[in-house]
DNA sequence: ACCCCGTGTCGCAGCTCTGTCGCAACGACC
DNA sequence: GGTCGTTGCGACAGAGCTGCGACACGGGGT
């Protein structure tokens, strides 16, 4: 369960992502001003905090820049549309990234993913991916609930790879990420690692549904 | 496969930036001078220019100044420390951003992100032309819904001419950043490859709507 | 001391890709 | 309208890439 804290002083916005963010898994609770939320944040610390540019009380930078001074959590700044300087402000601040309101829940949710992500590793130490399930924190591997044993090399591979789902990753990140030695020459450590993976989550390892090639490039986590 | 330039002549920042970058998938080449960093912008057309200020030949204004000269790459100038002026002079030369160093990769990362989605209007490495989308990081190309599969050699050059739409790139420059062998003589090789991209995602390569010849130049991407 | 598991390396096989060539078609310029 | 340079296009063979099995080494547990 992500805990998400919105600061927003308009309450039919704070409604609506009520909403859409609970229809979406989200633990939302909100504060209508940037007291509130600096209140709110001494208490229980929330996964991430979406933050309203426009405040009565506060500047919505001020309130950036006091989150980062006190916590890590990573903050999504969300500005009016095509406010160009408040973005590079934001960022300065200490923002992590800047939805342009009124934003889709599909791309709220999107963002947050990334942004979280990006600052944890991952949202809550549990990845679902069809009927693999990981478990980063414990560190177990499970396929259609029969439990999979992994290796350490092949944990972190799979680790790694599904931290970045849908992306392509070359040989020689893995190699930087997994084995953490920087080879310049080619090597087929990785390609091997892949097939010891794939011959134990895939159940047609000729046809990968998890971990597929991208020829030429490297590899890459996730049905598309 | 995000492709951006480091002009910057610490070779302790360069190996820095390197390392950092290439873990978050960016595709980083570097150049120690202005001068270098100039002459490589001329074949090989990075997504961004991260650019240091302080370089040993020319100023770094001046670079800036050049390359917006002939290019539209957004440009990210990286300042020393509580440096004012320079922000401002940066910015007057056409730089669309500032990073102050040592900056976190975190941060860096951000800021790219954020000058490449107000650059291209599109979020994350997704480029979409009429019913052509192009996932720079999934490495993925799908025409009107339908995937599209393309090899390694087709996949470097529509990204490399999908990266600046509506500029004719010419074959040595094709040469110079699909294949990055600079052959000196003229060869059929781009005409080829340009042949086999277009039977894949033009609906008549014989009036081609994305990959249009330029006769006596090269070839250009995309609807005017 | 022995055994077993994990891991890195090697070599081979199959397949896709890609560079080259030759010819046809097209367009520009005279 | 003719000629020449440029581009499109199909065919082909070699090269490159990846999958996969085999093997050897080393370390930890019994």
């Amino acid at each position: 369960m992500v805990a998400i804290l919105l600061i927003e002083d308009d309450p039919l916005v704070r409604r609506g992502l009520e909403l859409a963010m609970s229809r979406l898994g989200y633990d939302l609770r909100t504060s209508g001003t940037g007291q509130a939320g600096l209140a709110a944040l001494a208490g229980d610390l929330p996964d991430l905090v979406l933050l309203d540019l426009m405040l009565p009380d506060l500047d919505g930078f001020e309130v950036c820049r006091r989150v980062r001074d006190r916590t890590d959590v990573p903050v999504i700044m969300l500005t009016a549309r095509g406010d160009d300087v408040d973005v590079v402000g934001g960022l300065e601040a200490g923002a992590d990234d800047y939805v342009i309101k009124p934003a889709r829940p599909a791309v709220l949710d999107a963002r947050i993913r990334a942004v979280l992500r990006r600052s944890t590793g991952d949202p809550d130490g549990l990845r679902t991916h069809r009927d693999l399930r990981i478990d980063t924190t414990a560190l177990t591997v499970s396929r259609r609930g029969e439990p999979v044993t992994l290796t350490p090399t092949e944990m972190r591979l799979l680790l790694t790879l599904s931290r970045h789902p849908g992306r392509v990753l070359s040989r020689q990140q893995l190699l930087q990420d997994v084995w953490e030695h920087d080879y310049l020459g080619d090597s087929r450590l990785v390609d091997n690692a892949v097939q010891r993976l794939r011959a134990k989550i895939e159940t047609d390892p000729a046809a990968p549904e998890f971990v597929q090639t991208v020829r030429g490039f490297g590899y890459r986590f996730g049905p598309v």
